[in-house]
DNA sequence: GTTCGTGCAAACGGTTTGCAACAAT
DNA sequence: ATTGTTGCAAACCGTTTGCACGAAC
């Protein structure tokens, strides 16, 4: 909860903008785009500039603090949420949602021949039912 | 395999070009960017344009004879083999593979509560074990 | 002569890079 | 004085678009 906690024990030098960005990210539930991000935080602090947006967020990623997923063809998303989860994108909005680790079961992902795997994901497609 | 009629059958008219990509996309077993069709096409047939590389695979996948995923931060990717099945990404190299649909499992897709799933898959990271 | 496909080049969106100015220590 | 951080602008990559030429029926 405490940006500047968080980042100090992290590692990372705390500064205004480092500030916006990682609160901007780590609030964010949307899988916001760099991009997105770039934006968001510029309606709190206009004179931030993308070199240090982009900067900032690869930071965070480096420190573990939040995921880069490939989850939107041709950009890049960022998610706050750490701990493993699996993702649901909606086929109308493009919405992307987590889904708790638990609700899935898989397996079968430790006896591939020839591979190690070191983490995995369902994606999941499809549509919010109307209630 | 017969390219020509394969186009044929899905209405697509043939063309030399049409041929050329949708001969390369399809051979490909490498998961290939929109961008490496089209180098690759390239060098078969150096007169072709972006746009008609593009333009095609905009076609072959609304046709249904490749898939795109995003499974690469950037970029759209392509890949021929329509059925389901499961994709693993090698940490070290980046390439992307595919696993077959009964190697993995999953299970509670279909009782997500508020979510239609129409389609699912299991993306792997990790590395190819030394032999 | 319309339709459809093509090639070129320019535009676009998102990301990256180079660099000069500026803290901070 | 060195190191690290920022802002700006330009470059970059992959993709999309506009448009005029050309082939096909």
């Amino acid at each position: 909860m405490d940006i500047l906690g968080l980042l100090r024990s992290h590692g990372i030098q705390p500064t205004p903008q480092r500030m916006a960005v990682a609160g901007f990210a780590i609030d964010s539930r949307n899988h916001p785009s760099a991009e997105e991000v770039y934006l968001g935080v510029r309606e709190a602090c206009p004179t931030v500039s993308r070199a240090t947006v982009y900067n900032t967020l690869h930071l965070l990623v480096e420190r573990g603090l939040v995921r880069q997923l490939a989850l939107r063809e041709g950009v890049c998303v960022y998610d706050s949420q750490t701990a493993p989860h699996h993702h649901f994108i909606d086929d109308d909005t493009g919405r992307i949602e987590d889904v708790p680790w638990d609700a899935v079961s898989v397996t079968g992902t430790d006896t591939l021949q020839g591979i190690d795997v070191r983490e995995f994901q369902v994606v999941m497609r499809g549509r919010r039912r109307p209630r």
